[in-house]
Parts: structure tokens; sequence; C-alpha cells
DNA sequence: GAAACCACCTGTTTG
DNA sequence: CCAAACAGGTGGTTT
């Protein structure tokens, strides 16, 4: 598995080093020495070509012969000093144990002081630079260096790009490289009851009449509605209403959906309709999950609240603004799930059908033996299935024909 | 939101029907006569354009002029019949609510009759054919046409397809259209330890000393690993080596993966190193979860076990097998996420990086106040931290340095 | 004070 | 049989 990769082999060096601050305290990243390798060396995907090791752009053009990174300098005891200008005055840093996590702090420092422009980077470009650019926004000027120095700012950042990465709608599929679009039709954060031993789901009138097939009608036979998830992994529910309680409900299916995927109230299920745009011109309904997140255990709010500027909820401002703030985050998530979908290149599948009960399809003409045939119907003369009454009970009869 | 869709509204037909097989019983899935509809029918999403319909391949020449679809006929008494030639005899399959149920029948009947070519079939492809014909290899012609007589054809394969719809290797991420290869370094299943309140993951010391940096020489600093999980979420772990217990951990940061994504005991984490190959020559580590399926309880085995033809554990065999079946297909699903991985395209990020604590980043010339310095620093002179010892303590002092 | 984290310890399994 | 590896555990410390 490792022999197509030309990576080389631990191959470490003092100057593969990257910065990475960590619980409140910065900390500096460096590689382990070669030098000073252990039984352990013979590990591949270390060294200067491992995924360990920040990369420069190469865009350099400091004075200081020593580094090419911008706004660093080796200093006398053989650290690494990051300073940069700001309003005319020049601002340290702090010194760094490596010459590549000097220039990130260099790097943080000079997105914020240039309003988000990150052309003048010392290391390259990661996929999480959007994120830092929204997570300084939150912030003044003077906080962001504050956090440089303090040595919060990294772990502040991971923990704010953990949060809003991924934003839902950027649905996966590695399948097909066809696009598909894919519409939200609606979001339900699970209630207790949703996700305990009722077996069964809600579905908001408001959604169940807009998006899914008419089963209030006494004529209706049993529906049942088909999803993927982003797994491209099929479930389907029996929907259906409930008069007594007047809901609109899936069941039968639900339960397991639930158990597999581990939901928990207050974690929220999302529904899409989903159009392949590669000729195909298949529709698909997809069923999300997105779990309300434990690592932070405040409310969560009711899915789709505040958008807007975000709170931190980091707990940096805490000094200037206390507490309130963690609530503005959270639903900041779920804010930005919400906003328009379309053209993300995924593969889903689905097919949503409503379908008939029949006891048995068919019999006669094979091998083995037929299973079981209507146990349901046994009980249920009148038609009531799952509780559900079905209305034309004229086309329920066995059938059976001949080869 | 859904204005921009050009989809019919609810002109629901009797042909607009599908073929839906569940729980052991043939059921019947038709669209909702629009003649019927209730209250409920402002419903988008529905009627010939719905994702519930399934579509006519076109290519059909059946001698019954009063349907499109081979093998199906129009029965006296309104409904749909199924039958198909195999080994020169006339097979009945059943009789349908619908049109389109019975097309299906057919096509599940004739993909297995004509192993596994699918050019004669009546309705369009759907995502999960290749599923489809896996779930078949594993039952004889005449297993194949007993399930769609008795009914249970469509649950099998809907819960055989959801085992083995994506297999983790076609890891997902839509953010990046450029092509990301992903090695799996190794997984592991988790313990009740490892998701306990030992807040640690043991690393097998063989994949330890393989793909991680060096930790056991007693020059090694602190070591932190940094991952994306398939969202392109950050996690950072502590990476280190317990003497006494000759193990390598992941210690600070575990704990909270696993509360976040609810990991159990036989969840299984999967640990990818990532390379863009879209110029950018990038390279991250992926972690990733593999649940161990709730669905089922069976074992689940040591990850990687068997591979070969899958046993298949949804019991239809078990009369002629009796059990011990489902812990193959258990096995299986394993196996298959186990072999190589490449090309996959997605959006992955890590920077794998080890860390030198420093206690205070530089101070200086900051408005705010910068917060506590050196604590740790206190208490271990001789530069132990966290129980590790720095060798090269000559570059271990606060550094200041004005603006 | 609780939760997380730290380094270390121990008994069992297994090659 | 031994020793490595590791699942499971402890007490102390930090946050």
């Amino acid at each position: 598995m490792e022999t197509s990769l030309r990576l080389s082999l631990c191959e470490h060096e003092n100057r593969d080093c990257t910065l990475c601050y960590s619980a409140g305290k910065i900390r500096m990243t460096t590689a382990v020495p070669a030098a000073r390798e252990g039984p352990d060396s013979s590990c591949i995907f270390w060294g200067r070509a491992s995924p360990f090791v920040a990369a420069a752009t190469g865009t350099s053009n400091n004075p200081n012969p020593s580094t090419p990174y911008r706004g660093v300098m080796l200093l006398p005891d053989g650290h690494w000093g990051a300073q940069i200008y700001a309003r005319g005055h020049r601002v340290w840093l702090g010194s760094f144990e490596s010459e590549s996590a000097a220039a990130g702090a260099f790097d943080s420092a000079a997105v914020k002081l240039h309003h988000g422009d990150y052309s003048h980077r010392n290391l390259t470009a990661t996929r999480h630079d959007d994120h830092e650019r929204r997570f300084q926004e939150t912030f003044s000027i003077d906080d962001v260096l504050d956090m440089i120095r303090d040595g919060s700012y990294r772990s502040r950042l991971e923990e704010y790009t953990r949060l809003h990465a991924a934003p839902i709608r950027d649905l996966p599929h590695a399948r097909t490289s066809g696009n598909v679009t894919f519409l939200e039709m609606f979001v339900k954060e699970l209630t207790p009851s949703d996700v305990g031993k009722l077996n069964r789901l809600v579905i908001p009138k408001k959604h169940a009449t807009l998006y899914f097939p008419p089963v209030v009608a006494e004529t209706v036979d049993e529906v049942r509605v088909e999803f993927v998830d982003r797994e491209d992994r099929p479930w389907t529910f029996r929907y259906c209403y409930w008069k007594s309680s007047q809901s609109y409900v899936f069941t039968k299916g639900w339960n397991k959906f639930v158990k597999e995927k581990r939901l928990q109230a207050k974690d929220t299920v999302a529904f899409y309709r989903c159009e392949e745009s590669d000729g195909h011109r298949r529709t698909y309904c997809l069923i999300d999950i997105i779990r309300h997140n434990s690592g932070g255990d405040r409310s969560g709010g009711s899915s789709r609240s505040t958008s807007g500027v975000i709170g931190l909820g980091l707990g940096f401002k805490r000094k200037k603004m206390e507490n309130g703030d963690e609530e503005d985050h959270r639903s900041c998530g779920f804010s930005r799930r919400k906003s328009g979908a379309m053209g993300v290149s995924q593969d889903l599948s689905l097919e949503r059908v409503t379908e008939k009960k029949d006891d048995e399809g068919g019999v006669v003409t094979g091998s083995a033996a037929p299973r079981k045939s209507s146990e349901t119907q046994d009980k249920n003369k009148g038609l009531k299935l799952f509780g559900v009454w079905i209305a034309d009970e004229n086309d329920r009869r066995g059938k059976n024909v001949g080869t």
C-alpha cells in the first residue's frame, strides 16, 4: 500500500516544523530531528515530504537571509521570532521553536491585518483558509494579535473550524462525477419521542403536505417513501397519517434508522430532493443527519434560527462580552446549513415510492416454497395496517396465476 | 427553494407506480391516483416527474399493446402480471398492482437469468444495480425467483444494498473537484477502553511505528497529530508512548472525538493518508469511523478477516444452510473496506505535526493582556513536560522582544 | 467540583 | 515458557 507513494522516509530535520497552538498555550511543533530517531525510525510518511510538514509558498523576499519567511527572523538563541507591521508599528508576535511556526503566526496576523487577504502568506494555502477568515471576522485586530501571542489562537481556530466545516449541503459523493442539484425540503430537530420507543418520526404537517404524497384521504393505500443517506445507503419508511393525533409520521423503518445512525434527541434530520444533471435526470430523495454537537452541550436552538454574524463560543471574548455568546454560535452552524443548495457534485440515490400492500405477490411455479403469506391480514379483516386504515380494500386479494 | 425545479405538481396517475417489496411481503407501490387527492394535494414533488416514479427505458417491444414493458401483461381484473421465460419454461412472477411493479419484478428476474446482464430491463438503471447483481450472485436462480414470488426479494435486496453501499474508501468530498488519492494506513476496532473513561486510544504498535512519528526516544518532544474527518473537520490528538505498558496512545483530544462522534466499542476507526493531485500536492491525514452496525448486533469480527464470497445474513438461505451465515456477511463488510484505496475524488485535510511545548509564545506589544504564562515550567525545572523529557532544553526560556 | 489529562501499573493473551 | 503487546485500571494533576 505504501509502496506507491513517493515519500521520503523519515528525513527529519529541525526545519520541518510547523506551528500548533493548543489548549491555551503556544506549542511549538517540530518534526523530530533525524539524529534522534529511536527504534521507531522505520516509520514512513515522515520527514520533509510528510503530511506533518508545512510547506512554504516560495514567495518570500525576506531581507533576513536565514529564512525564506516574511516577518520571521532567527533569534540569537536559535529560536524563531515573528513580527508584523500593523498601523505603523512593529508588533511582536512571539518567538517560536520552529521556523514554520513563526511563519504561520505571521500568516495568521497578516490575514487579519490585510482584511482577509492571504496573498502575503508564508505558508501554502490550506483548505481551512476560509474558515480562518470567518473566524477572524468575529474579532478585532487586537483580539487576533492577542490570541496569537497568548497562544490560544490556534486552538480557538481549530475549534471554530471543526464546528463550521462541512456545512451539510456540501454533501459528498465520490462515486459519480456528474453533478447533482439537491434541494432541501425541510429539516426537523428530533424530539426525545422521535428517537425513543415510539418508533416513529413525526413529520411536521406543513412539510408533510408539501413534500410527501397525500395520505389523509381514505382512499390512500400504504405509502412507503424511500431515501438514501449520504453514503448512498437506502432507507425505506412507511409514511402515514394518524387520525387520532392528526399527525403525519414515519413508522416502519424509522426505528432502524434511529438505531443504526445512533440518533439522539436534538439531532436533526434533513430531507433533500436530488436531481442528477448528468443526462440521466434521475431524481432521488436523501435523508441526512446533523448531529447535535455533543462537544458543546448548550441548547443548539431550534435549528434554523439566526444567521448574521457569529458569536464565537470559544470563550475568548468572555472578558468583554460575558456569556450568552455560545448560543449564537451554535445556531450559526445551523443557519449556514440553511441557505441555497445547488450544484454539488455527488452521487445520490433515491426513489421515493408509495406502495400498496399485497400479501402474496403471486405464487406458483417456483421450486422452493413460497414463504408465509398474509399474517397481517389475519387480524385485520377491515384492513387496518400499522394503525392505518386502508380504504380501497377491493384490491386486496391473493392472486395466483399458473405458469 | 422549490421554485427552480421544473417539476410537474401532483399529476398523479395510476401508471406512475413502482414496485416495492418489503419486510417479507410483496407490496405494490402506486402513486396515489390523481382523482383521489385529498386535502394534501398541494404537495410538490409528486406525480410523473416525482422521484417516486420509476421511468421506463423505452426499449420495449412487448407484443401486448397495453403496456410498454416486457414480461408484463394487463390482467382481466385490472392488475398486472409479470412472467419471464427461464430454461424454456414460462415462469410466473406474480401479479402486481401497478405496471411498473410488474416491470420491476421482471427486471429482477431477468438480470438473474441473464447472469447480471441488465440490457433487457424494463426500467431505467439505478445506482444500485451493481449491488443487485452482487446480491443475486449469492443465490441460485430458483432462489431469486422464489424471493420475487414470495415478496421478500425487495426487502432483502434493500438490506443488502444498505450494508454494502458506500464502502469506506468511497470517501466523499464535494468541496474540491480535484482528485485526492488516499491510502489506508490502518484501522482499529475500538475496545471498550478506547471509548471509555480512560480517554485514550491505543495504537497498535506495528501501525504506530510504521505510520506515526517516533515517540519512544527520550529526546522526543510532545507530539500532536492532526487529522480531518470526512467532513473536513480538524481533529488533533496528542500522541505518545507509555513506557510502562509499552503502548502507543492517543491521549489529549481523543476523548472529544469519541464523544462527538458517539463512538462505541466495536466501532472502527480508519486512518488514511491523503494526497491532493490537483497541483497543490498537499498531503493530509484523515480519520474516519466505521460504525459497528447496530442494526445487526452479531460480532462483526476482528475487522479485517475474510474476503472472498459473501455469506448473506439476510436469512433467506437459513432453511438450507442454517445459521452461521451472518458472521461472514459482516466481516465481508470489513473486507471490502480493506483492499486498495486510490484515486477517489475528495477534499481532505491534515497536517500531522509534532510540537514542543512552549508556555509563552512571545509576549509584548499587545493591547490586551497576555494571559498566564509558564506554569508547567515551574515544577519542571529539568524539562520534563507531561512526563516526557525534553532533551534540548537549552531552548526553553521565556522570550520577550519588544516592538 | 467535575472532567480531562497525565504517567504509571497489572493481569491476560498470545505468538 | 517467556516476553511483547495491550485491554483495562490507578492515583495524582490540571483545567
